[in-house]
DNA sequence: AGCCTTTGACCAGCG
DNA sequence: TCGCTGGTCAAAGGC
């Protein structure tokens, strides 16, 4: 009945051993560029020339003004999309899977990128469009492959910074890192954000031209190595997207065995089953294709009940970024209570890790970010504050002692004022907002649970990058 | 030999 | 009750 005629073999790409841009981060075996070198590449500060003012300032002055990642995210956000959005469909559906048990998705997630990726395409980011245009043009959301791009691009973007690149250089770089399979994070109001957001004609054309040059649809086979995984909450409403090998999702650190594929209704992606093999351990995940193949999304189901397996480093030749992160998990004194009881409860704690805090240009906090890693590690247990009269926004970042390169930044408070002009938020996309009240609405609503992505080192091509977000509740 | 994936069949929930 | 659909089982084969 539900069995259908064997799909049709799923395009694989024989992908070089390394691609030019993945080249670009690990340099010829020197120090990778800083998370503000590649974030300023990617949105160099200078004017820009049309666009508004699009790029994000990469100016490391402190009181400047900045945009955080959650910033990013939320900066140009609408009102909530129609509940007749494709992702929200597909949250009802995962929550639908999660009725009778599900357990529900944490705020922190992270995941093993694949482990062998090439090179995509290269795109470039049109003249005066700018980051957040980019990221929030409400286009990408009806294309799981324009999904995978932007969440890329959000996290790269809010990750990197940098100097002296070009946007095709970062792009480049956007792309391969698409290809290795960063964290993918969504949450649920973001997307409800950019999904609502009002269209920017010329955003979506920059978007689509963006994509066109991106070769997204070229990137497709690609990236046929590469899923978005989507860890959804269906009571959270939060969603984290990963890249992680199709054939092997989201490596995850945990073992598990495919027991059953399915072909699900009006889609002609398979959805795979797997059941964690640990004995006795219920958890099961549930990983779904997009239409184009390219992007899929795991759903865990249960909680593990045993500690993750021993390093498979033997077997695949590198550490899982769970492993890697598990122990920057258990090293962490900062981490808020709540963080640490969903990352028990979905056993996804120990994915965690290879955080860096490249992220948010941000905020008009003062920047740790210029800090490459060996700052980073000399700032072990670094605390940072907005500089924006009156805002006690916090920032705290730590240093995992057990990963060189593994930073937990970690956010308290809650902003009380807009981003500075100039950084972060990009005007054109500030301009398809209808008021900046609506933003300003969607940045207190995120302040509750603000978000700290991090990024990984990426000089070191056998550490896979992992993301990680952080939510810190608040009351 | 052990573990995994593949895949057709079976089962259960729902409208 | 029936058909549809999603989820699971389990034999077979591959690595």
């Amino acid at each position: 009945m539900s069995a259908r005629p064997p799909p049709p073999p799923r395009p694989r790409l024989a992908l070089p051993p390394r691609s030019v841009a993945e080249s670009l981060f690990t340099g010829a075996g020197d120090a990778s560029p800083g998370p503000l070198t590649l974030a300023s590449a990617l949105f160099p500060s200078e004017p820009d020339g049309g666009g508004g003012g699009g790029g994000l300032s990469s100016s490391s002055g402190g009181a400047s003004g900045a945009s955080s990642f959650t910033q990013l995210l939320i900066g140009n956000l609408a009102p909530p999309p129609h509940a007749s959005h494709p992702q929200q469909q597909q949250q009802q559906r995962e929550a639908e899977w999660g009725r009778g048990g599900v357990a529900r998705a944490g705020p922190a997630l992270s995941v093993a990128p694949p482990a062998g990726a090439g090179a995509g395409a290269v795109f470039t980011v049109p003249p005066g469009l700018s980051p957040s245009g980019l990221l929030d043009s409400p286009g990408l959301l009806f294309s799981p492959a324009m999904v995978r791009v932007r969440s890329f691009i959000s996290w790269t973007f809010a990750s990197k910074g940098g100097f002296g690149m070009s946007h095709q250089q970062v792009l480049a770089q956007v792309t391969a890192q698409a290809s290795h399979s960063p964290l993918r994070m969504f949450d649920h109001t973001e997307q409800q954000s950019f999904s609502a957001a009002p269209t920017s004609s010329n955003a979506m054309q920059h978007m689509n031209s963006a994509a066109n040059m991106a070769g997204i649809s070229d990137m497709v086979p690609g990236t046929t190595n590469n899923e978005n995984v989507a860890f959804q909450s269906a009571e959270a409403s939060q969603r984290y997207q990963v890249n992680a090998p199709v054939d092997k999702p989201a490596d995850d650190g945990y073992n598990w065995r495919k027991y059953g594929q399915k072909v699900v209704k009006g889609s002609d992606c398979p959805r795979s089953y797997y059941k964690c093999t640990h004995p006795n351990c219920p958890v099961k995940k549930k990983v779904e294709h997009a239409e184009d193949g390219q992007i899929s999304e795991i759903i865990y189901k249960g909680k593990h009940n045993h500690q993750r397996p021993p390093n498979k480093r033997g077997k695949d030749g590198s550490s899982s970024a769970a492993e890697q992160n598990e122990q920057s998990n258990d090293t962490t004194s900062g981490l808020s209570g709540v963080k640490r009881d969903q990352e028990a409860m979905y056993g996804m704690s120990d994915q965690l890790s290879g955080l860096s805090d490249g992220d948010d240009m941000d905020d008009g906090e003062s920047r740790p970010h210029e800090a490459d890693d060996k700052e980073i590690d000399n700032k072990k247990r670094s605390y940072y504050k907005c500089t924006y009269a009156g805002c006690n926004v916090r920032k705290h970042i730590e240093r995992a002692s057990s990963d060189p390169k593994a930073v937990i930044t970690t956010y308290e408070g809650k902003h009380n004022h807009e981003p500075p002009v100039g950084r972060g938020s990009n005007q054109n996309a500030r301009n398809s907002v209808p008021s900046n009240s609506s933003q300003q609405n969607m940045q207190n609503s995120m302040s509750s649970s603000q978000a700290s992505l991090t990024r990984a080192d990426f000089s070191n091509i056998n550490q896979r990058p992992i993301g990680v977000l952080q939510f810190k509740s608040e009351e």
